[in-house]
DNA sequence: CTGAAAGCGCTTACAG
DNA sequence: CTGAAAGCGCTTACAG
């Protein structure tokens, strides 16, 4: 028999009125230092503590902050995932989280955690439509992407910036003297494949050199396994293999070294992003590293800022990138 | 200006009862079909969808379940996050992520879940005192224990066979012809070191054999690293390393290799869990499969009969693990 | 099957 | 600084 102490309980043990313990409760509220100790006192040894769900319903805020997240067990996404309910929780709010399995649509994800009432979401996962944007906007739940941009949605983003990590990589790979690039891109339709694949092709380019031979994996280990094989097998003559990510420059690695390719002596390798893990194995990963430390931050900022100015416009923050020069190139 | 529709307005709208709009939402409810297809057509149009927050307050359930989860970048904990999830999610329930973040107290975070009125707490980390299960149960929340098991605590558990894990690893490694073996053990205060040291150690007495060296990590894969260097740096004459976990044994193989020793010719390495990466790498490792999925459904399917019957005897579930031999061992 | 009323546990103007 | 009252948006007996 589940017995919850209430305000009123704790009013009548004190010798006050009920809105005497709301207000002992609420930072802030015009009480006497004296009866808010009192009171506090009182509501300790009862063993309250206020209905976070009555006091949500009053309207003013929930705490509950909604955070879309891919398949966790990426190592990128659990790090990023990491820090981003870190920053959450240690700032006061409680994430609910919130899968993108697949053939889930994230705009019915987004349509239930707004039935909780939370104060904002966080996507970082999955595809967003201007169409969600709006229901946030019209529920006055910020939205805050992570990782991908939305042109004119009215949404804040945060995203690092691909764009610069590739033509660091790649200038290093040309410095080295490599000119059979191969490109191994992520997920097709996802913003970080197309932005990276963009920067790779232009900045070779500018080199007067092209990609040699493309293939496409879905940013996880096994596929970059899969197609470090196939390219293995194809018999084009390459001499670098950028991947779109770190995980599928894991998997490429252990491809080239089952087929006795040596990495990077025949071949270079680099990833994107410097998971932990990246620098662990058969061979230390060259690659970018994507802060996602900053980028959590950076993403509650914009949420809260977006709280206390809900029409002001909306921004996109770009992370800066480093080059992290390892052995695989 | 967000514009929140209430089913006050619906019921104006469709020209029902505030009563009958809620009903058309609460499945099981009496209402004519006619009526409720009405009804929620209207809702439809009008972009209503019943405050989650408002119906939790009625005292029946919010749907919220409370997960104390660890360091998420650490694969096993990501790899069963995941599982728990989906599972949750599957199932109707929105998980309320609380990391059990350093020198905080698990405590604290239920107590706060709590108060979100939480249907239950599913607890993946941290340690759990008797009070926490006691606070859950007079708050009417079932807690679930997973791979932790509190004696007399009235909580649930699920946890997976450690002694039966290690023992087949012991028995590999014995009918091998190691005969020195040395135990990297985890974070200390924890259940499943101690489990698992346990059962290395009776079941080498069962073979006339003992831990030749004992050293400990804290179950990361940096730990298993520095502690393998310490290892071979130390001298001690041995022919394997079996580790808590697969993150250390990782972390030894990498050490290993970096001094030279041969994996498995000159030292055998173990680990446990089998988690995703336990098969690439360096050294493919030899381990025990940790059944997640299944830990999660089970304890999903435990939180669920406390619901039902709270006051039935606390159950401890202990899932199977299977013996998965690669190269390391 | 349907509606009017009471109530869930808070907070916040409104008076004092 | 403090209390009485109204209200947040629902659901659920209670009548009909």
């Amino acid at each position: 028999m589940p017995v919850r102490v209430t305000a009123d309980d704790v009013a009548r043990a004190a010798g006050v009125s009920r809105a005497m313990v709301s207000r002992a409760f609420t930072a802030g509220a015009s009480v006497s230092a004296g009866k808010r100790e009192h009171v506090l006192r009182v509501a300790q040894t009862l063993g309250y503590r206020p209905n976070l769900i009555a006091r949500g319903l009053t309207g003013q805020r929930t705490g509950l902050v909604a955070v879309v997240a891919g398949e966790i067990s990426r190592p990128y996404e659990a790090w990023l995932l990491e820090h981003l309910v870190r920053a959450l929780t240690l700032h006061g709010y409680r994430p609910l989280l919130l899968p993108a399995l697949r053939n889930t649509n994230v705009a019915e994800m987004i349509d239930h955690a707004l039935a909780y009432q939370v104060d904002g979401a966080i996507v970082a996962a999955g595809s967003v439509s201007r169409d969600i944007a709006d229901r946030c906007r019209s529920s006055g739940a910020p939205l805050v992407l992570i990782g991908r941009v939305l042109e004119k949605s009215g949404a804040d983003s945060v995203c690092c910036n691909n764009g610069e990590g590739m033509r660091l990589l790649v200038e290093r790979l040309v410095k080295q003297g490599r000119r059979r690039i191969a490109w191994l891109g992520g997920s097709a339709d996802t913003f970080s494949d197309q932005e990276r694949r963009q920067s790779v092709e232009q900045t070779l380019k500018h080199y007067a050199l092209s990609i040699q031979a493309q293939r496409r994996g879905d940013f996880s280990f096994q596929s970059g396994f899969n197609e470090g094989l196939a390219i293995m097998d194809s018999g084009e003559a390459i001499d670098a293999i950028m991947c779109a990510n770190d995980a599928m420059a894991l998997g490429v690695i252990e491809a080239l070294s089952q087929r006795g390719v040596l990495v990077p002596d025949d071949v270079a390798i680099t990833g994107f992003d410097d998971v932990p893990g990246a620098a662990w194995g058969r061979c230390p990963l060259t690659t970018v590293r994507n802060p996602v430390n900053e980028t959590a931050l950076e993403a509650l900022q914009l949420l809260e800022a977006r709280m206390q100015a809900p029409s002001s416009n909306p921004q996109v923050v770009r992370v800066g990138v480093t080059l992290v020069p390892r052995e695989s190139a």
